[in-house]
DNA sequence: CGCTTTTGACCGGCGC
DNA sequence: GCGCCGGTCAAAAGCG
């Protein structure tokens, strides 16, 4: 009964076996997949086939509409067209749409194509041939004809010769056009291919460059931080600890860090020596409800030691005591509490009851919330006794098809791989929100500037919230911001990695989280051995991994019936596709450009003494995308859907 | 028999 | 203070 089962794993399936059970989520393959079964009719799969393969841009930025229920007829006209230009090539009766389609003029040739009709009516009117009627017809679809006018006999025979070699070369014509869109497909493909390679490799860059400032942080570190006590500790049971608790833990260990450390990187100390000293400063209310952390975040910077000691410990239990059990444990508290308030909603397609994140849940709860009929489940995290973290699944109100899985907190466990690429993301999304929050002088202000940081790329990948109850990172997988890079009709992009002989499938998984938390704490201390080890245990993985993201677009796409179908386990398939929703290309993507914005250090956000509205401006000339504040919408609503 | 799920009750926060 | 609502608890039921 793993519950964990399928979530994923059904879009990857064939939809067939599905159709019985569970039709909502199909409704929209079907009406995805309407458009061609209707239009070609009589046409066999081949045709189809060659649509799907046409087409996929076109029908990938025609179902990013998805949410408008929208009939086939009311697509877009070049999408809605296109396909018949496949027809037209078999279409016997339908001479005007071949023209039409031929004249690549769309509606513009349709309607000369019928003036034209009706001239030669009245021509044949006029010849009062009855026999002649259908040549004319056939004729007056020419252009030859109109200057032919004059001799109707004459133009009889020419018009059937020519018409046929004229339909050969159009068909030759249609046929080249559908073999260059073809090519402008792959050439797509390749395009977003090869931008996702480089947004890899920057980000890998990226780690790289900070693994290294972090060795030199550690060779440099020890002499600072010997004055605190504390800190020594960290450093010494993190290092071990990146083996063995890889993301989440390290990624406490990142966020739970002290100011002082983080200030010691190099990168991030302006921005945080301004934040964290200002970090007092209560704004929102919300905002400051929220985060806790803003609180925390002005004890740290008077507190020295303690924060790292105890709020690493409610992450890692296992850790030495270092302080009293007092002032621990309400630190714990304040901590736990600060993490907890932090979410990380995953908004995907899935037919299943809940996304698989190779994580064991336990079910505690049910509650029907209000504004949505679906009720919401709430999970307990079970493959540790005290693991703090929970979450929450709900079938979107709006599209049930739509599954929306928020965690909340951090494991306090090692992590099998297949559960760390998502493990990691909300951990480092939490730790993105906190320092947003903790480290701003406006609470505001930064998640507006994380939002725009990421928002360049993508603005529906991922958003984040601060006006949600809790502060929320929202990654919407259910549809891609960019046409670009949701046609991705090739199951795999497995591009050899430069010294990885994996795809690196996996590898926008872990690098994700791991550029979340470098840009925000300059730190790597959980990357690049999640990395090694992921790696060694995803070469199949990564197959999955490659594979799933395109499963959660295709259920927004049409051609799923030829898509790969792996029969691999369940719990692979699932942990696959859990890594698969952070191996995202649109994420990384985002993250890479959220990465570079901010160790670039180009930020006009690092004189934090900024209003809200500066970095909202300089959102707005930096990016064309300034729907920072719109992205709001979205998490509220997510609560009340 | 042990684990998981279900489901009603309970609790705390928040708004009025 | 009261009611609403989200979240959690825990006993009962279900299941392998």
């Amino acid at each position: 009964m793993d519950t964990a089962g399928w979530g994923l794993t059904l879009d990857s399936s064939s939809s067939d076996s599905f159709f019985p059970k569970k039709p909502s989520g199909f409704l929209k393959l079907k009406r995805d997949r309407d458009p061609l079964p209707t239009h070609s009719s009589g046409l066999g799969d081949s045709s189809s086939a060659a649509a799907a393969r046409m087409f996929p841009a076109i029908d990938f930025s025609s179902t990013l509409g998805r949410h408008d229920p929208n009939p086939p007829s009311s697509s877009p006209p070049e999408a809605a067209d296109r396909p018949r230009v496949v027809v037209g090539e078999v279409d016997f009766f339908s001479d005007s749409k071949n023209r039409s389609s031929l004249a690549a003029g769309g509606e513009e040739a349709k309607a000369t194509s019928v003036s034209v009709k009706k001239e030669s009516s009245a021509a044949a009117a006029a010849a009062a041939a009855a026999g002649a009627r259908s040549e004319l017809n056939v004729n007056t679809g020419l252009r030859l004809l109109t200057a032919n006018a004059g001799s109707d006999e004459s133009t009889v025979d020419d018009g059937v010769s020519s018409d046929v070699e004229d339909r050969r070369a159009k068909n030759e014509l249609a046929h080249l056009q559908v073999q260059l869109q073809r090519m402008n497909a792959e050439n797509h493909r390749l395009r977003e291919m090869l931008g996702q390679v480089s947004s890899n490799y920057s980000s890998l860059q990226l780690h790289l460059s900070s693994l290294l400032q972090q060795q030199q942080q550690q060779n440099n570190g020890a002499e600072l931080t010997q004055d605190r006590e504390g800190m020594i500790e960290k450093n010494q049971t993190v290092v071990p600890r990146q083996f063995l608790d890889l993301g989440p833990a390290s990624a406490d260990e990142i966020s739970n860090s002290s100011s002082e450390e983080r200030t010691r990187d190099g990168s991030r100390s302006p921005l945080h020596n301004v934040e964290v000293a200002s970090s007092a400063v209560v704004h929102n209310s919300k905002v400051d409800q929220d985060s806790s952390g803003t609180r925390d975040g002005g004890k740290r910077s008077v507190r020295n030691e303690s924060p790292d000691d105890s709020e690493t410990q409610g992450w890692a239990p296992s850790k030495a005591p270092k302080l009293d059990a007092a002032a621990r444990t309400s630190i714990d508290q304040s901590a736990e509490a600060t993490m907890r308030k932090a979410r990380v909603s995953v908004r995907a397609r899935s037919e299943a009851p809940m996304i698989t994140d190779g994580c064991q849940w336990r079910k505690y709860g049910q509650k029907m919330a209000k504004g949505n009929p679906c009720p919401r489940a709430y999970y307990r995290c079970t493959m540790a006794v005290g693991c703090p973290v929970r979450k929450q699944v709900q079938r979107c109100a709006e599209d049930r098809s739509i599954l929306i899985t928020t965690y909340e907190g951090n494991h306090n466990h090692p992590l099998p791989p297949a559960a760390m690429a998502m493990a990691s993301t909300t951990s480092a999304a939490v730790n993105m929100l906190l320092s947003g929050s903790m480290s701003s002088a406006d609470g505001i202000m930064n998640p507006n500037l994380l939002a725009r940081a990421i928002l360049p790329c993508s603005s529906s990948v991922a958003t984040i919230s601060a006006s949600a109850p809790f502060p929320t990172v929202t990654l919407d997988l259910t549809h891609s911001p960019n046409p670009l890079q949701i046609q991705r009709p090739q199951p795999q992009f497995q591009v050899p990695f430069p010294g990885q002989p994996q795809s690196f499938g996996s590898l926008p998984s872990q690098s994700l989280p791991q550029a979340f938390g470098q840009a925000l704490y300059n730190q790597s201390k959980f990357s690049g051995l999640q990395l090694s080890q992921e790696i060694a245990n995803s070469s199949q993985l990564g197959q999955q991994v490659a594979s799933l993201p395109q499963h959660l677009q295709q259920q927004a796409a049409h051609h799923h019936h030829h898509q790969q179908q792996q029969p691999t386990s369940l719990s692979d398939t699932l942990s696959a596709a859990t890594a698969a929703i952070t191996a995202d290309p649109n994420f990384t993507a985002a993250l890479a450009a959220a990465i570079s914005s901010i160790i670039g250090g180009a930020h006009p956000n690092n004189s934090t003494t900024t209003t809200t509205s500066t970095p909202a401006a300089a959102a707005a000339s930096n990016n064309n995308n300034t729907n920072t504040s719109t992205s709001n919408n979205k998490m509220s609503s997510f609560p009340g859907n």
